[in-house]
DNA sequence: ATGCATAATTATGAATTCAAAAAGCCACAA
DNA sequence: TTGTGGCTTTTTGAATTCATAATTATGCAT
């Protein structure tokens, strides 16, 4: 069926084949090579990846779970739009477990800890002129906070949160001046952390999705 | 194959079979007729089912992102085991969403809103002295708290928090005693909600879970 | 031409079949 | 007795096949 494909190496621990269509699924979506409301053709998705609907069908009821498709009974999946309701809700709750990630960090982070988060901020720094690299190390200081917090279960949802906010077609850090903003924030946040101030930590972290939402609206 | 099946009435809107599938395995889970840590016989359970292993797979894979089940490459789906850590986690996070519905509630909620609380909560009162009852009038009681929160994405993910939980063999209300310590902090969390007071109401709620974690623990 | 009934087509949902990895088993040697 | 190699069975993963619901197309009557 698929032309030419190369026998898969001998993988010690190869993932199973619908997780790696739903990551492919995934990206697709980020990309906008599936269009939020588009239907998903089950035939023409699964020959375009030279796999068969079973595997496809499986990673899509993964996606349903995670919020990006909507499954409809006899009528098949279809990409989430993330109406503007959604988007405020998304951010609240991203304030929330975000600002108590950050409270914990301030209290309880390892001095390498700290080390790793300056790191993360310097890159941040570095990348203040493109949006696209900008917008990876910010996700990358942001879920390195998630994890330094040790709350697993948390860490899972803001994972699975940030992916349905990527949806929306407004992304705050896509506004033009948004990034300049946004950095200064990283900056009193990060101030906040390595002061191990819980507080500040919290309040400035909740400020900074405040007005990251007041950029997506 | 499944010997005698009464013909399917012609229900208007019949859920997807993997849904149903799913709903009776978390019952299953619940009710521990599948005990945690123990390998789910995909044979066994689709003969049990009366249905092939397709939608039972599918089902499997929705449990696995709940994080009710654990998916192992080539060997199968296991009922999820929850450390001691997992639960301290889960609270935490439960008290942080719920302390914060709590907060929303006090000071949105219409008056007919707070009648129904009020209804609720009387409910609990009345079934003080049976386990499984107040147990199921808990949770009506804080679903629908949530719901009235307005934030869809809040609701649900503290829908799959509550299911992760039941996982835990010492459930906190299943503690002799606490069951009447819940209730006094209920009847308090309510005076809160009624008067409207916010920073109560979100005090009071962390403090209901800072208690079930006590018992639980 | 328009509306309705019915036939053909298409897509989904689910069962079955097939391939291959892992586990179990047994014989045999050290 | 214990450990190792190879054979068998079991079980997972994925493709294929089959059944049926939904949609579209067609034809007929008004």
């Amino acid at each position: 069926m698929a032309a030419l494909q190369a026998p898969e190496p001998p993988s010690l621990t190869r993932r199973a084949l619908y997780q790696d269509v739903a990551e492919r699924l995934r990206q697709q979506i980020f990309a906008r090579q599936l269009e939020p409301g588009s239907w998903i053709d089950e035939m023409k998705v699964s020959t375009e990846y030279g796999i068969s609907r079973t595997p496809l069908r499986e990673a899509l009821k993964v996606l349903a779970v995670e919020g990006l498709v909507t499954m409809k009974v006899r009528r098949g999946a279809y990409v989430t739009e993330m109406s503007r309701d959604d988007v405020v809700q998304v951010y609240h709750l991203l304030a929330l477990l975000e600002s108590d990630a950050a409270a914990v960090v301030a209290t309880q982070a390892s001095v390498q800890q700290r080390e790793e988060l300056l790191a993360l901020h310097d890159q941040l720094e570095k990348h203040a002129r493109q949006r696209d690299s900008f917008f990876a190390a910010n996700e990358r200081f942001h879920m390195a906070l998630l994890q330094m917090a040790g709350n697993r279960w948390a860490a899972q949802m803001v994972t699975d949160l940030r992916k349905v906010m990527k949806l929306n077609r407004h992304h705050s850090l896509f506004k033009q001046g948004r990034l300049a903003d946004s950095l200064a924030e990283h900056r009193a946040l990060l101030k906040a952390l390595l002061a191990g101030d819980a507080a500040a930590s919290a309040r400035l972290m909740r400020a900074h999705f405040e007005s990251g939402l007041q950029a997506a609206a």
